[in-house]
DNA sequence: TTGATTGTTATCCATATGGCTAACTATAGT
DNA sequence: ACTATAGTTAGCCATATGGATAACAATCAA
């Protein structure tokens, strides 16, 4: 509902990687941590950190180290953000605002943090 | 519905922009020449077209030049690729895969070009 | 207490991005 | 024919991005 700009540049930059979208859809299934994110990934650790990093600035997920391992989780209402975005696009040049309306009665209550 | 990795790319880093969002949104209210477009933003036209051209290769938008003039409208169906990607991960998350299938039963008829 | 595991910090690098100016092309209007 | 309008092309520049390696820190297990 924030639809910030800065957030929403944040937000849309962070989905703008095949890596870090992988790391939203996994994250999806349940937290993780970072090795076990990183593991499908042909890449150095510190390079997958920086992407663990970007998703974490904009507000994607949401991380705690406990002991030497960080976990990680999903953030659900960023990406609510975008989709309302997204959502308010389309209601404008669908000319039919009850679109969003109906979709903001139907999602409302279900967006957590 | 095609969640092409290389489009997804190029429609989230489109939309990771402000000033391009800000064209979305203008273009939602009817199709638009570049100058229409450009006049709210304090920017040099050369910058401007570059915008549109990053708009125009992810598919954001189409253009057409008629004369000198070149005109420039929303391609509704990109956008609604990336709302769908969303809604796909929204629905994982909430382990509710009718949600999505009742997104695609709504608006499947509705997306043309 | 020694090692292995799990991240982190510090650089470095090539390329992409988003802005600019200058100079050009092509069309419309008078 | 001239002139103004609407884009376009070609460079240039600073900064951001996405990758790498090397070296370090902190914790857990034997």
């Amino acid at each position: 509902m924030d639809n910030n700009q800065s957030t929403l540049d944040s937000v849309f930059h962070a989905l703008a990687d095949p890596t870090r979208r992988a790391v939203i859809q996994q994250l999806g299934r349940g937290s993780a941590t970072v090795s076990e994110l990183a593991e499908p990934f042909d890449m150095a650790l510190p390079s997958f950190m920086k992407h663990i990093g970007v998703l974490e600035s904009s507000g994607l997920i949401g991380s705690k180290k406990v002991g030497r391992v960080r976990t990680c989780k999903i953030k659900q209402k960023t990406l609510a953000d975008a989709e309302t975005w997204i959502n308010e696009q389309r209601a404008l040049w669908e000319g039919r605002i009850d679109r969003l309306a109906e979709y903001v009665e139907n999602n409302l209550s279900k967006e957590s943090s």
